[in-house]
DNA sequence: CGATCGATTGATTTTTGTCAAAGACGGTGG
DNA sequence: CCACCGTCTTTGACAAAAATCAATCGATCG
């Protein structure tokens, strides 16, 4: 389901400017009407949903080449918030661009793919909020990272550079930072993979794998298995 | 962005046919190729992924009127699994027929409407199970299905029927079923709702949404709100 | 009537959260 | 260059939440 180099072209001409984004900065903030939707270029960009103490439980991540808020075209605002976690650039395109876009059926379908695969996306990590340990549930995220960023070229299926914190980690596992920290270290104990100062090294991909339970299938990427170990 | 009544009728007109399915039966099994999608006519049916010792997490729950596995028309198979809970008719849409309703550009729109407010479903869900504890999830769950069975009449706004088990809560809220137990007391306890043999009767429905932090503004019904309480 | 399934309860263990305090590290300004 | 500061990480002690183990109870069904 990747564009061909027309589509491709057609939605870079849609695009009405590039944004600059500092880390650590709110895109979007939930409720409001919105008449553009962005795309990834460079950075990483998270979608959360806070709570009424404003702590935060992350209901995506996003990586270059994903649009974050593709759903806000046909759905006219978001629930949650969007917010660069790096530096990031992203690139706005207007709803209006975007109805000429779908005036293309074959396209069309792509974009609705997409978001389908961020809903298949979400439902994973119902399974692995709902189904694991907080140690499972670290595991399934970094291989599920791991095949995500190996797809677009950021990871070599073992070593990949993620630039989130302890806190962050913990806010997409709904546990505490505290938590998380322990589990880090744990998972490095277990020769399961490292992880410090944003340099993630899985070190036996298959039994990480196992210990969360993950099968990417959902993720639509023709990745080459790695080898067990 | 309900369908407007010659769209109602389009798309039943491309319905093969209307199968009665059991209580707690398997539809569709996780990675099989699909060739249509589902309707429901009557009853629950949920969708659920499960871990490797066969227990599951639920990640979708749908009412009469619902399309279970739309998706499935654009994505070709699932990733999880979906099964009915009572006793339910659901209506078969082959995909040959969707090809042919998403010809309307308006109705392919509503249809991609209805995947994105699954999307947004399971982003509410991962609220629930990533930041609430048990107690807020099931007070998050009961006003969510509150709204929505409302929404089809199935609900007055404080009492309706629902027929899952504690043991099927307990799948939803990402618990044992012994806590759910104890969970259902205690909101007994504090007058926030009760549940006994599927009459759900809501007490509070204001300090209920509070308890489960509960912002029914995702589901996109234009419901009246309930006088607080 | 026995069998089965779901609901309920108690006792106990495990997991996770909370509170409190250091330690590490990079960046900034003097 | 170094002291200071803020942010992130790490650790310990303790409390709370949830899971597990083990029964019992109650209703429904053949």
């Amino acid at each position: 389901m990747a564009p061909t180099p027309a589509e491709q072209a057609a939605i870079e001409k849609a695009i009405s400017e590039v944004r600059q984004i500092p880390p650590r900065t709110t895109i979007i903030e939930a409720g409001r009407p919105l008449r553009h939707s962005a795309l990834i270029v460079e950075g990483l960009v998270c979608r959360t949903i806070s709570d009424r103490d404003g702590l935060r439980q992350f209901v995506g991540l996003h990586l270059p080449g994903d649009f974050v808020d593709l759903h806000s075209f046909v759905l006219q605002n978001l629930e949650h918030d969007i917010a660069s976690v790096t530096q990031a650039r992203i690139a706005i395109v207007p709803h209006i661009g975007m109805d000429a876009l779908v005036a293309d059926v074959a396209l069309a379908r792509k974009l609705w793919f997409s978001t389908l695969l961020d809903a298949a996306m979400h439902r994973a990590w119902l399974f692995r909020l709902g189904r694991l340990d907080a140690m499972g549930r670290m595991a399934h995220f970094l291989c599920e990272t791991n095949a995500r960023l190996r797809a677009v070229g950021l990871s070599d299926g073992r070593r990949f550079t993620l630039d989130l914190t302890q806190n962050d980690l913990a806010e997409i596992c709904g546990v505490t930072s505290i938590h998380m920290n322990r589990i880090l270290r744990q998972l490095r104990e277990e020769n399961l993979a490292t992880m410090r100062s944003s340099l993630v090294e899985i070190i036996h991909p298959g039994r990480l794998a196992a210990r969360g339970q993950f099968d990417g299938s959902y993720l639509y990427l023709d990745s080459p298995d790695l080898p067990e170990g």
